[in-house]
DNA sequence: GACCAGGCACATC
DNA sequence: GATGTGCATGGT
């Protein structure tokens, strides 16, 4: 499996290159964007974070003091707005309780109390934790998500039922624990999905992975 | 107009 | 512990 996934690594980053991830401005940018991006198309999510920045509420002590209501009317095009307003409230609470809304002190916590921590939240689950584990704040854990499983048990490398810590496991223990690492793979991984394993067989000999 | 998109919490069996 | 359902907009 090690050498498999060594393999699809260097396939995927000579086909696409480096992806640059996470698509943001900053760090505070990218937590917000994971709350966002839960269960929709990224484009949606683009037209939330630019009504934000917008109305300059991209920034922890003013979306902390802005009501659920208005963070709702401004996230509107994400979808799901009313909940999402919810949870980004819940993590700011959170965020300004333990660590004054400093990214910095956060970022200082031990990555597996933080991320304990993270899940405790209400609305924070293993991928929004994770991804702000990673591109927030560059901590070395593997984000997965619908991507990451679609192309790994469309190869047939996992069970398509594979349970979230199984898939992070395979990736955790066969790669460097390196978050420029874990980053670069699971982008390069929604690069492939994006552009081959929504509409076409893996087996069609056009995806970059195919023979694997 | 149907179907889909980078989750999560909660109810029910 | 597995399975189902609500949450909702905008693109294809």
């Amino acid at each position: 499996m090690r050498r498999k996934l060594q393999d699809i690594f260097r396939r995927l980053y000579s086909e696409f290159g480096p992806q640059h991830w996470w698509p943001a401005e900053d760090s505070f940018e990218v937590i917000i964007g994971a709350f966002l991006t839960q269960g929709t198309n990224w484009l949606n999510v683009e037209k939330a974070i630019a009504r934000l920045k917008e109305k300059k509420a991209l920034e922890p002590g003013k979306l902390f003091r802005m009501s659920s209501a208005k963070i709702s009317s401004l996230i509107k095009s994400s979808g799901y707005h009313n909940i999402k307003a919810a949870r980004i409230k819940e993590f700011l609470k959170f965020f300004f309780e333990i660590y004054q809304g400093d990214l910095g002190k956060m970022s200082k916590e031990k990555m597996r109390k933080l991320r304990k921590l993270l899940l405790s939240v209400k609305g924070i689950g293993p991928e929004t934790a994770d991804s702000i584990l990673l591109y927030a704040l560059n901590k070395p854990v593997f984000v997965v998500d619908a991507y990451t499983k679609r192309v790994f048990s469309r190869h047939g490398l996992i069970n398509d039922d594979a349970g979230y810590a199984h898939v992070q496991d395979i990736f955790m223990r066969n790669l460097k624990n390196n978050a420029k690492m874990f980053n670069e793979y699971h982008a390069l991984l929604v690069r492939l999905a994006k552009d081959y394993c929504r509409k076409l067989d893996p087996k069609c000999g056009i995806c970059p992975l195919h023979g694997q």
